[in-house]
DNA sequence: GTGGTCTAGACCACC
DNA sequence: GTGGTCTAGACCACG
């Protein structure tokens, strides 16, 4: 499989999401470790830095813990304390641009959803099994 | 007025951003100069240069023409121009990470609309006369 | 008729060279009248600084002379000064690097000719009489 | 080795060419890296800005990609996409009037090609090995 | 180490 | 007055 990156943000953020991601779909569960650093860098060909730094920053995030020797596991609470602060910022900061700028060229909903299905069967490949 | 940044963007492409709004709600029509840089550069409190950056953008992207020493003109067309393309980035690269984002989260369309509404209020200050 | 500017040179520019084209054309033959400034300025639409700034070149270039109160009149000896100066310039500044691109391009003779001769037909509107 | 700009021209639109004759003559390989804007700001004794807007000019055309703090290379297809679009823009923008004021100073092939020999050897001295 | 953004200030060509 | 180019120097994000 080709993994392909968004140029617009940088590849830590995007590792990020990624996780973010899975742990709002359920695919990581509370309590689950998260792949091993050396794997994703491998994996996605990219620097096992740039791998902990993404990790790193959900520490602080506080979704994830390190147990040393072991690897880094999902926080209790991560998917409730996730889909709190997400929504908030979501909303405030992303959401409003967005709707002004579909307002602004015109888009119907039938557009938006027709647009949102095309693109999902892309991105389904990974995540068959939950 | 003040006029303030959001500092996720660089301030050239937010700059250029506005004018391309300003394009599509008719506020900037074709044949119309653009405000010139100086002046912009003065009410933004920003340094020329980045007005200049961004207008060159819109030169390249064709939504723009410069005429030597009287200042730069919305080209013809620059608005169906924009329709066509923004609406396709759009719907391609844009849309698709956001409803991505919006299933996740479990919006619904009544919390998306709400929060919309709420971010207009806030940005119609100067656009009453059209 | 509508003139084009290739906005790539400066106006005044254009306008000397045209004047210059002429010259070397035998459009305007030595002790000729240029078209006056006004004129000029009406039928390009250009500002008549524009075109003085133009004409005034060709006075220091001593192509052309001004006798006060009656225009300006293209100089005995104008076409051969043209012919030996512009050869020079041309082969020393603007030749060497148009053949290197030639080449560089792998562009054929005939391309070249062909290209030559389609572009021709759309700049002998003004040229039939002599 | 001593850099010479010739002024007629920004320097930045210089250094745009300049890379795009190192991708047209194969000294640049898709793929290849491009000097880093430091070392060529470097070595040219320019300001790094200058460079830096040659480069994203590149990009804008999509003849080179950048990779976050890897540096910048040049595109898959770069090469075609030149031959291309370098053919067309100066088949039908610098050619027409460069082949009229050919035919209008009546130079012969003969001295075109004598003048075109004579400077090529002046730039040569960079090029040997491929 | 890489590129990217911004500033302040200078100078130029053009209309 | 307009935009366009360049410099010098600072700071940042990224890998």
């Amino acid at each position: 499989m080709n993994h392909e990156w968004h140029n617009s943000q940088p590849i830590y953020r995007q590792l990020r999401d990624r996780v973010v991601a899975m742990i709002l779909d359920g695919v990581l569960k509370e309590g689950d470790p998260l792949p091993s650093v050396r794997n994703v860098a491998a994996e996605y060909r990219v620097n096992p830095l740039t791998v902990l730094k993404a990790y790193q920053g959900l520490v602080t995030e506080q979704l994830v813990e390190t147990k040393r020797g072991l690897g880094m596991f999902v926080n209790d609470g991560a998917r409730n304390l996730l889909l709190k602060g997400e929504r908030q910022k979501f909303l405030t900061e992303q959401w409003p641009r967005v709707a002004a700028t579909i307002q602004r060229l015109g888009l119907t909903p039938d557009e938006l959803l027709k647009a949102a299905a095309k693109h999902r069967s892309s991105s389904n490949t990974a995540k068959k099994e939950h």
